[in-house]
RNA sequence: GCUGAGGUGGCGGAGCGGUCAAUCGCAACAGACUGUAAAUCUGUCGCCCUUGUGGCUACGGGGGUUCGAAUCCCUCCCUCAGCACCA
């Protein structure tokens, strides 16, 4: 009994320090740490702008979440400071400076999420307002002194722009010094974060060490792909956030690009690893995704909010029915002409995009074809139903 | 402060007196195809009436020149870059 606890733990360590982690600093240290039984204090940044957590920065969440369950403390600093600066990871986006009560705001929706994976009892939030607002300036440059500017200007992106003599502003040289000192702060042991963040984990180690504290080691993460095998980006559209409804997560699932379907399952599911390797050799891509989408469903929703997904989803797009549960629109007449009723129905936002569906054979009612725009629709006493393109779908009675 | 560049549709970015509701790319939407809300291909992509060499509103704000302006002039607002020391 005794042993096989310990062999769990073990195996717990080991796939802490593998599964989707591109590279430790330092691997041994951090190693012997979490074989120590010492419980550390693992930090990860938030940035409290009100994004939404998608599957990608959801990879880190995670991890803190197997750190939580091996007894650590996960501690999250919300850059309620920093977030006035711009972190240069995020390319060149100056930030609007976001008021207190935005912070509050935005952290709570953020909570939420967080809740889906973590065990928010156990979390210490900390807001870096608390100490870097403090800081004065004879402070900033003994931290500053820390670094030089050669250092600052290998950073990848700090290098590009400068040889594109591009603007480089003095407060982006900051943004890593102060995510440093939070980590003298809290006293991290550990930091998580992604490829982009090496830069600014790594200058934690500096800062740290400047304050004469032991050196938090680093964990970092692998970027995960968006659905169409870009840079996830909400730009791109190719982003899953965990608070996406079941159905629409389930979807945007089941769009993947098929060679990243084992990475998803790699990063974004609990399934061990055979398992997965079982499920990609026996079963084709279609059916491997369609597993992938019920996990990661059933991970942010629940088990039967996923199973609801998957038969709404073979419903409408293998059968070409429409889904069970559709909205119900009270038309005011009987008798309507159809774009009067596509607008009202509010299934499309003027007459004329209305008139373009019609025409163009994107308008079924009860599943059939009307592409005539001058159409008198009848609404019959048990109601009918209003198809735009696949996806979109309307009960209309009267 | 000086010098220069620029502000155009959800975004990027053309156009620089009429043929501009505005090339193109991205995003979005519809159709075909498909295991898929993928890929690909086709079409659409200001609003309104309707289908016409139609009407209306639009190219940072305001004013002007002109038969006619996103395009020229004036003015205001805003953004960005370079310069600033070595006299």
């Amino acid at each position: 009994m005794k042993s096989s606890r310990k062999t769990n733990k073990e195996e717990k360590i080991n796939a802490l320090l593998s599964r989707g982690v591109a590279e430790v600093i330092d691997r041994g240290h951090l190693e012997e740490a979490l074989r120590s039984g010492k419980r550390l204090r693992v930090k990860l940044g938030i940035d409290p702008t009100g994004t939404k957590i998608h599957l990608g920065r959801a990879v880190a969440i995670r991890k803190l979440k197997e750190f939580q369950d091996l007894g650590h403390k996960v501690v999250l600093v919300i850059g309620g400071f920093t977030a006035q600066i711009g972190d240069p990871s995020d390319k060149l986006s100056k930030r609007p400076m976001l008021t207190e009560a935005q912070v509050r705001k935005n952290m709570a929706d953020y909570k939420r999420q967080l809740g889906k994976i973590l065990d928010l009892r156990k979390v210490e939030f900390r807001n870096n307002n608390d100490w870097l607002r403090k800081l004065n300036f004879k402070e900033i440059a003994n931290l500053a002194e820390s670094f030089s500017v050669l250092q600052m200007l290998e950073r990848r992106n700090f290098k590009d722009r400068f040889e594109r003599h591009e603007e480089i502003s003095l407060r982006e040289f900051l943004y890593p010094l102060m995510q440093g000192y939070d980590s003298v702060a809290i006293k991290a042991d550990v930091e998580l974060g992604g490829t982009d963040q090496l830069f600014n984990l790594m200058a934690g180690r500096t800062i740290q060490k400047y304050y004469r504290q032991k050196e938090q080691d680093i964990l970092i993460n692998e970027m995960l792909e968006g659905t169409d095998g870009r840079k996830m980006s909400t730009s791109w559209g190719n982003v899953i956030n965990i608070s996406d409804e079941p159905g629409d997560m389930y979807g945007k699932m089941m769009s993947l690009n098929d060679e990243l379907i084992y990475k998803y399952f790699w990063l974004c599911t609990d399934l061990k690893e055979e398992e997965i390797k079982k499920i990609m050799d026996s079963q084709n891509p279609r059916d491997a995704k369609a597993r992938l989408a019920f996990e990661i469903t059933a991970l942010y929703h629940g088990l039967g909010a996923a199973k609801a997904a998957e038969d709404g989803f073979n419903r409408v797009f293998r059968e070409k029915e429409a889904p069970e549960n559709i909205e119900v629109f009270r038309a005011v007449s009987s008798r309507m002409n159809i774009i009067d009723l596509v607008v009202a129905a509010n299934m499309a936002k003027s007459r004329s995009e209305a008139r373009r569906l019609v025409e163009q054979g994107g308008v079924d009612i009860n599943e059939k074809k009307h592409d005539n725009p001058v159409e008198e629709i009848d609404i019959p006493a048990e109601g009918l139903i209003l198809q735009i393109g696949k996806r979109k779908f309307k009960k209309i009675v009267v």
